[in-house]
DNA sequence: CGCTTGACTTAGACAGTGTCCATTGTAGGA
DNA sequence: TCCTACAATGGACACTGTCTAAGTCAAGCG
């Protein structure tokens, strides 16, 4: 059911309850939720579970490269568990909302040798902004 | 000797002793400092001025256009007074240093129109990571 | 199966960043 | 110069995230 909790188990992570519960939460059919968000929901089905843990919890699988982490507004990170994928984000600036996006040409190729002074770089992180069409 | 400074005055903005400070440690060392950083320079020459003030007054320089927000690292924004020139940016992920940079490509084309969910997209922000040449 | 141990969790204090509000001050026009 | 609307003040508050000390528990081992 869960690939996500599928490779942490396979890395070797020690499983717990809480683990278990913030993984099934990312994995669920909400995308891009804050820390706090994922918190909420988690103790929907741990009741006991603190705010520290999934903070921690959050961190351990950004570290792990199996999330991302997302500021699109200028507030709360926000987790994709979309990781395997790469793409980038298309913003509402209206209403905040988020929608993946694979755009076409060659990101990192747009960077003129002259304009990377001296800079090894190893990744693009790009943000289209508008208004989404419930908006509009 | 302040760009920034003429134009706002030429927006019918009233003009204080407060604004015309934070304008100058923007327009003068200028390049990505945080509210706070602002703050902190401002109070060098103006001693009794408020954060609340920095904050509101960096704010409407935002609305009104001549200063851009950035957040490359997720925590405090970064105020760029550098809005003339279309640019995005390139940031040391060991450092923090960042640099304007000037990308080739049409990014706003890079995105297909079945990528655009029905958006209007009306900006493109990119942030270019990597190792900058003293941190490698 | 039960022990042991070190990794994990907890609760709450704390820190950094940003916002709000009631009050006081003042720029700029009449 | 005086008035008045706009701006500044400062301190409380909110949100996001980090840290710590103490308690708990998963999982390997005998």
């Amino acid at each position: 059911m869960s690939d996500l909790l599928e490779r942490l188990r396979g890395r070797g992570w020690r499983m717990t309850a809480q683990r278990r519960v913030v993984a099934e939460v990312l994995d669920g059919d909400h995308m891009h939720l804050t820390a706090d968000e994922v918190h909420a929901r988690a103790v929907d089905k741990l009741p006991e579970i603190s705010r520290a843990t999934v903070y921690n919890t959050l961190g351990e699988m950004v570290s792990l490269g199996e999330v991302i982490e997302v500021s699109t507004d200028h507030r709360a990170k926000r987790y994709d568990p979309n990781a395997h994928r790469p793409h980038q984000h298309l913003v509402c600036a209206r209403c905040g909302a988020i929608r993946d996006v694979h755009p076409a040409g060659n990101l990192l190729g747009d960077l003129p040798d002259t304009e990377r002074f001296g800079f090894t770089i190893s990744d693009v992180e790009v943000t289209y902004r508008g208004i989404c069409p419930n908006c509009a």
